[in-house]
DNA sequence: GTGGTCTAGACCACG
DNA sequence: GTGGTCTAGACCACA
């Protein structure tokens, strides 16, 4: 499994980290009881601070989606933790997506641009 | 002129208000050589602080997009500022999207999803 | 007698026009008795409020160098006025001189170079 | 590495800083990857405010020139970022060197007498 | 009245 | 500990 993580971004590296990690469960490519990257490990390998990562994994587990085990280590716990009721996430990609159009609005893009621009990269993917 | 800033967001005050305003000159609301609301007025409107309005009109100032004038005010210098070459405009679109989808995905909301609904939207519009 | 001001230029207006009616005495374009524009004719001429040209006379007037009588209008008093001390002229020209030096390194341009561009400009002017 | 500011002077303090940074950069004295003061000790050896610091860091950020870690502290980006194409550079100490003029001629000093100050001065530096 | 600068101090995000 | 954001309020420069 492959993380990554951009240093100059202006979202903060646990944001980052958070983000890809639940978004490999939810795309399936981390299943029920797959193992995580030690904290260590994964640390050195995105050159961040070990303490990002493991607060990282904290807020994971708090959230039911991975669970630690003391000299074992982390693992994926429930990938259903991850899927919200229709109709949070229904608000969650309303809320994307205004965040979206706001900026493009603030460079002079459309939304129907923006469709476009989403639907070239939906063919790129195929 | 109407701007709106949302006080519980967590994008700050000052990048919503730069957002909002670039956005108005980009859809033609604010022309060039349009006035914009004094700093207090604003400030007062938006009930946030004088410091924060100002500091959004300094950069965009300096962006080239507003110009101030001593004692007189702040009006509208060259909307042109704010459009970007097409490929950097381009580019911009494509790093909002990234985020967009990078966000989306961390919920389990693919892309397809996502185009389904911006084109919902755009129906509303109309 | 022409002077002229750059509005979007940093510096004060009134700091413009003290500057170059200074400037055009200490030149001798301006000598003792010749009249200056009224001040609503400058107002005009140079597009800025009327106050700000009367500011600058009141200015010079109480610096000696100009007189204005009641019905009459503004002239030269005593261009001598404006010569400084040797001592003061020789530290007001080195403030002049650090302040342009300091801006000059800020973008990497040294104090040969400064003086090879003003001897470029002095062959210029011959 | 010393920076210094003049409460006394008319010059804001912030622009003060950012040509002294900048200069410091252009000179060689700070080069890539370099850390800067944090803010904090920087006020307080200025004995000016922190925010007047992080205004300056940030605005010398957006110039691409400092670059800013999160937790962890502010080192300079790309000294390049300060070096203007030569046009612009030429274009600059064009302007700079007419204020320079416009205020000397105020005073009574010529273009030659400005040179010869500044020959003065390039003679003690050696 | 306008905008510009600076301060003091709070609270937050981040590592 | 680092920088980032925001506030309240002072004082100045300018027209």
């Amino acid at each position: 499994m492959q993380f990554h993580i951009d240093a100059s971004s202006p979202v903060p590296l646990y944001a980052q980290l958070e983000r890809t990690i639940r978004a490999a469960i939810a795309a399936g490519h981390l299943r029920e009881g797959d193992r995580l990257p030690t904290v260590r490990h994964l640390a050195v390998e995105l050159r961040i601070n070990a303490n990002t990562v493991a607060r990282v994994y904290a807020e994971l587990e708090r959230a039911g989606i991975l669970t630690t085990q003391r000299g074992v280590g982390t693992s994926v716990r429930d990938p259903a933790a991850i899927a919200k009721p229709a109709r949070e996430r229904e608000r969650s990609l309303r809320t994307l997506a205004d965040r979206l159009l706001a900026d493009a609005a603030a460079i002079g893009i459309s939304l129907p641009e923006v469709i476009r621009h989403l639907q070239e990269r939906s063919k790129e993917t195929r």
